[in-house]
DNA sequence: GAATAATTGTATGTATACTTACAATAAGTG
DNA sequence: CACTTATTGTAAGTATACATACAATTATTC
C-alpha cells in the first residue's frame, strides 16, 4: 500500500509556512484577548500558589469594602452572574473566609461578610496581587502601559450591556 | 432589640463613595483583560448565535489550515492545553464538523479532519466572525485599534511559557 | 389589599480551562 | 535489543462562566 499523501508532514507544508504561519484567528482581537486573559490567569496562579483565585480575589476585595452586601449586588459589582457568583461564595465559605449571613432586610439575600481569615487573606495575598499587575504590563514602557489601561477602560465603557 | 448597624444600607455608606466607587481590583489589568474577554466572548455569542464558541471557531479554522494536525499540536497552535482540546473535538465531532481519523504515522494520534459541513460551516460563520472582530474595537480609533494590537502582541510575545 | 411583576439565591446543564495521573505508543539510549 | 524517557489522547477533579428555570420573597400596580 502506498503511503497516504495526506499525513501530518505533507499537511505542514500544505500551508505557505509551515508550522509558524498566521493562521487568521491570530490576529484577532477576540483571540489575542482571550490569550492575554490566560496569562494573567498563569501568573496569578504561579504567585498566589494555591491560595485564591483570581475571582476569589476580587470577591474577597469586594467584600471587604462592602459588607453585608448580596451575592447578586456582588456579581454585578465584579461582573460575573449570580450563579457563577453562587459557587465562588460557596468555596470562599469552605475555607473559612466569608460568612453568609441572613439579612435584615431582604429575607431572599444573604449579606456576605469578611470573618478574620478572610481579612488576614487579603493582607497577606495583596501584596502579591500588585506584584502580578506589576508583571504582567512589565514588557510595556510606561506611556504604553497607560495606553493599554485607557483603551481597555473605553472598550468597556462602550461595551456595557 | 436596636437595629442592626451593619446592614446592607449602613455598608453602603461605609466606604468614601457608596454604589460606584473605584474598589482597587477595578483598575487591575488582570480585571480589565478579564472583563474585555467577556465582553469579547458575548459579542461573539450573539452574532454567531449557538453555532459555535470562540473556541470551537478557532480550532474548525486551525484544521482547516493544517489538515491532519494531531490534538496536541492543535491545541499548542491555538494556545490550549490538551485536555480542554479533547472537549472541544468532542464536541465538533458531534456536529459533524470534524472528524477523528487514525493516524498513519503515529498509532496515539487522532488525524483532525474537516467533514464537508465544517468546511460550510465556516464559510458561513467566518463573515459574522469578522464582523464581531471589528465591533469589538469599534470605539477605538484606527490609531488606537493599531496601539492595542500591537500591546497586546508585545504582552504575549513577552510572556511566553 | 389582591394580582402582577421583579428580584434573590439556587439548581441544572453546557462549555471552557487547567492539573494530575494514566495506558499506549514512540523515541532515545546503552 | 532492552531500558529509559518522552509524547499522545483520555480520565478525573476543580473552578470559572453563562443560560435557563425555579421557589421564596419583595416591589409594584390596580
Amino acid at each position: 500500500m502506498p503511503r497516504l499523501n495526506s499525513s501530518r508532514a505533507s499537511a505542514e507544508s500544505g500551508s505557505s509556512e509551515p508550522g509558524r504561519s498566521g493562521l487568521f484567528v491570530h490576529s484577532m482581537p477576540g483571540h489575542l484577548v482571550r490569550r492575554l486573559q490566560q496569562v494573567a490567569v498563569r501568573l496569578f496562579a504561579e504567585e498566589v500558589n494555591g491560595d485564591l483565585t483570581p475571582v476569589q480575589f476580587a470577591a474577597l476585595c469586594a467584600i471587604s469594602d462592602r459588607p453585608n452586601i448580596g451575592q447578586a449586588a456582588l456579581a454585578a459589582l465584579i461582573g460575573y452572574d449570580r450563579a457563577t457568583m453562587g459557587g465562588v461564595i460557596d468555596r470562599l465559605e469552605q475555607k473559612g473566609l466569608v460568612a453568609r449571613v441572613a439579612s435584615a432586610e431582604d429575607r431572599r439575600s444573604n449579606a456576605l461578610v469578611l470573618k478574620a481569615a478572610g481579612h488576614r487573606m487579603i493582607a497577606s495575598v495583596k501584596p502579591k496581587v500588585e506584584a502580578v499587575q506589576k508583571n504582567l504590563l512589565a514588557p510595556l514602557s510606561e506611556v504604553e502601559q497607560r495606553q493599554f489601561e485607557a483603551i481597555c477602560l473605553k472598550l468597556l465603557a462602550h461595551h456595557r450591556g
